[in-house]
RNA sequence: GGCCCCGUGGUGUAGCGGUUUUAACAUACUGGCCUGUCAAGCCAGAGAUCGCCGGUUCGAAUCCGGUCGGGGUCGCCA
């Protein structure tokens, strides 16, 4: 029994981790005595060995430069056949990426011949001796150049991938936003908890990875699809202030920003409310920002906004707030319009809205015509532009030949008044209309939006827009199951006083829950759950579970609730998406070591794999013929 | 599961209005020359039956169908 053991006093624990022995001395490493980059004119003189791969070989006959690279960064190594006749002779085999130890002296460079492309362009290796470590046999794809390369094959040889600066690069920041975070975390007591990689099976999200039980035949492991119900235990534990780095695994299609196997800053606080989570996560990621990405912009304090407000306003719940570009309904100004696209819509309860694109009335026509196909890609029926040729003048003097439109013989140009004043538009800009349902309608409304601000230019790249978006409805209606539905999951709690709404009205139900976008990615996401077990009952029976279902799916959790769990809530952010906002990368994959294609191969591993009959016979699993 | 795009020497591309294409170019690769280059340069050489299968045709890298692989996207991702 644990507690009767005398455990070893350790430092306080809110000192655990805090401070780093100031004795300890940097690793040593036998076959160098420098990294490559860090090679500077302070070391003139010196006798260095350093070691890595050939980056790039130039051979003059007698006079041979190499690159040499490691993770420090690459200096030039000079063979000369005067010097050293017997390295020189060595030099001359060598190839791009064999591995190899120089031994020699620092020298600054003739004036003329500095590289100033290189952080060690002043100096030079002059080799005294040479030692081949290992060879290589010719790579694949280029590691000492920047060029598109079928990502397939990178993936294939991804050990040589990551050889490429630029890899090792984004797998540093990768690190260092990781130890900023537990970091951050430990100086403010956070314990760092790991929790199963085997659990259990929950019927709400995504599709589960599931892993057969060798022990008990036909039941199944199943692979987290986040630790939420383990963290919200732990506070039940006691713990009160939890972290993880977490790796979580969700079977579905991936796309450019989304992975199988993902890894999320998992956090959990106990005795706090909404307000003590937004201040941690705007503290965290803004002076993750400000220590790593000193050149990097911050609007602070982070701007709020409600869930209704950035639906309103931006069509998403994840605006990219680099630029304006706001959305305005319209419908109401087109009710009765002549244009059968606008009033059928709107007698069908759909809704006509759109956004004004400054100084855009002289777009071209082919370019317009692309983005009515690119809407329709994104789920519209259509795109209705109207340009305001002219360039400059009062609404009111608006004329019918200043409305270039394919809808302009239906549109009144009072309705176009109305439409330019509800969009904000002047003479000079071009009008984007949408109609169709509400959903399909912002869906594409905002996919729109962004391509404009691309197209535009709009968004400052050194721009970080973090903002809370706050205040989602707890539930939604799903008619595919006739159901209510939680939006983000379904332990959020609703805001305080509103619980008795769940059983009149509970689309009106507003919870404790909010998300951090940055640039229109979705990097965090939270709320302050449930505590007590009749209103976590309440919720699960809104979305059609029976009161067995939920004993059984969720029984763990419930139980806990009634042992005296005290209030809690907490928030998840994803690493991956957190860092292509911060390099600015837009594939997903390059940023993990080693990912996964979208269609969920190992390119290097080949996995998934076969398993054996013998494995197959072990786990009770018999394969059948698609 | 649907839709769109791509697949040509090691790599990246061109060729795709059907037959002088003996599949071109760059780079990488191999050999030679060369003492200050840094994407070194110069000379020479080797290397792809055009993802795979089938069809149309006198003739297919090229057109058609299927299939496999990759990317993107909708569904899906509480």
């Amino acid at each position: 029994m644990i507690h009767t053991l005398d455990l070893p006093e350790c430092v306080h624990f809110h000192n655990c981790g805090a401070n780093r022995s100031k004795t300890l001395e940097r690793l040593v490493q036998v076959l160098k005595t420098k990294g490559c980059g860090e090679i500077n004119n302070s070391h003139i003189g010196n006798n260095e060995t350093l070691a890595g791969w050939v980056h790039r070989r130039r051979d003059h006959g007698n006079l041979i430069f190499v690159d040499l690279r490691d993770r420090s960064g690459i200096i030039q190594v000079v063979f000369n056949p005067d010097l050293s006749p017997q390295s020189h002779k060595i030099s001359q085999q060598l190839r791009n990426e064999w591995v190899i130890q120089v031994t020699g002296t620092v020298n600054p460079r003739p004036d003329g011949t500095q590289n100033a492309d290189l952080t060690t362009g002043t100096v030079e290796l002059v080799s005294e001796q040479i030692k081949v470590l290992n060879t290589s046999k010719t790579p694949p794809f280029y590691i000492n150049e920047d060029s598109e390369i079928d990502e397939f094959i990178r993936l294939k040889y991804r050990y040589l991938d990551l050889r490429k600066q630029n890899m090792k690069k984004i797998l540093s920041i990768r690190h260092q936003v990781v130890k900023f975070m537990r970091d951050f975390l430990d100086q403010r007591e956070f314990l760092d908890v790991e929790t199963p990689i085997l659990i259990k099976s929950t019927p709400e999200g995504a599709r589960d990875y599931l892993v057969p039980s060798r022990l008990y035949p036909g039941k199944f492991y199943a692979l987290p699809q986040s630790p939420q119900q383990l963290k919200q235990l732990l506070m039940v534990g006691g713990i009160e202030k939890y972290f993880q780095i977490a790796r979580c695994f969700r079977d579905e299609d991936p796309r450019a920003d989304r992975v199988v196997e993902l890894t999320q800053l998992d956090v959990e606080m106990s005795f706090v409310d909404e307000e003590d989570i937004l201040a941690l996560i705007e503290e965290l990621y803004s002076s993750l920002v400000k220590t790593l990405f000193p050149n990097k912009k911050l609007m602070t304090p982070f701007p709020r906004m409600s869930y209704k407000d950035a639906m309103d306003t931006y069509s998403t719940d994840k605006p990219d707030l680099r630029f304006e570009l706001k959305m305005s309904d319209v419908s109401k100004s087109v009710t009765n319009s002549e244009f059968k696209v606008f009033s059928s819509t709107i007698a069908k309860g759909g809704i006509v809205k759109g956004f004004s694109a400054p100084r855009c009335a002289g777009y071209p026509r082919r370019q317009l015509d692309d983005l009515v196909e690119f809407v329709k890609t994104k789920g519209a029926n259509g795109l209705i532009w109207i340009a305001l040729a002219g360039e400059s003048g009062d609404l009111d003097n608006l004329t019918v030949e200043q409305i270039k439109s394919p809808a302009s013989k239906f549109l009144s140009v009072e309705t176009v008044k109305n439409i330019a004043a509800s969009t904000g538009g002047g003479i000079g800009d071009l009008i984007f209309l949408i109609a169709g349902d509400d959903k399909s309608t912002n869906l594409a409304l905002e996919a729109l939006r962004n391509e404009m601000g691309r197209r535009l230019d709009l968004a400052d790249p050194d721009m970080l827009a973090f903002a809370f978006v706050t205040d989602f409805p707890l539930l939604e209606w799903e008619d595919d199951s006739n159901s209510w539905t939680a939006m983000h999951h379904p332990f959020s709690s609703p805001k305080d006083g509103t619980e008795h709404m769940l059983n009149t009205s509970p689309e009106s139900v507003i919870a404790k829950q909010y998300d951090l976008v940055c640039n229109g990615v979705e990097t965090a996401g939270g709320s302050i759950r449930i505590h007590q077990r009749n209103i976590q009952e309440k919720v699960f029976e809104l979305m059609g579970h029976s009161k067995e279902g939920i004993q059984e799916q969720f029984g763990q959790l419930l139980d806990a609730l009634e042992y005296g769990a005290p209030p809690h809530g907490g928030f998840a952010g994803g690493i991956e998406r957190l860092l292509m906002v911060l390099t600015g990368i837009n594939n997903i994959r390059d940023v993990i070591a080693f990912p996964k294609t979208q269609t969920g191969v190992d390119p290097l591993f080949q996995a998934p794999g076969i398993a054996s009959e013998g494995q197959l016979k072990e786990l009770h699993l018999k394969t059948t013929e698609e």
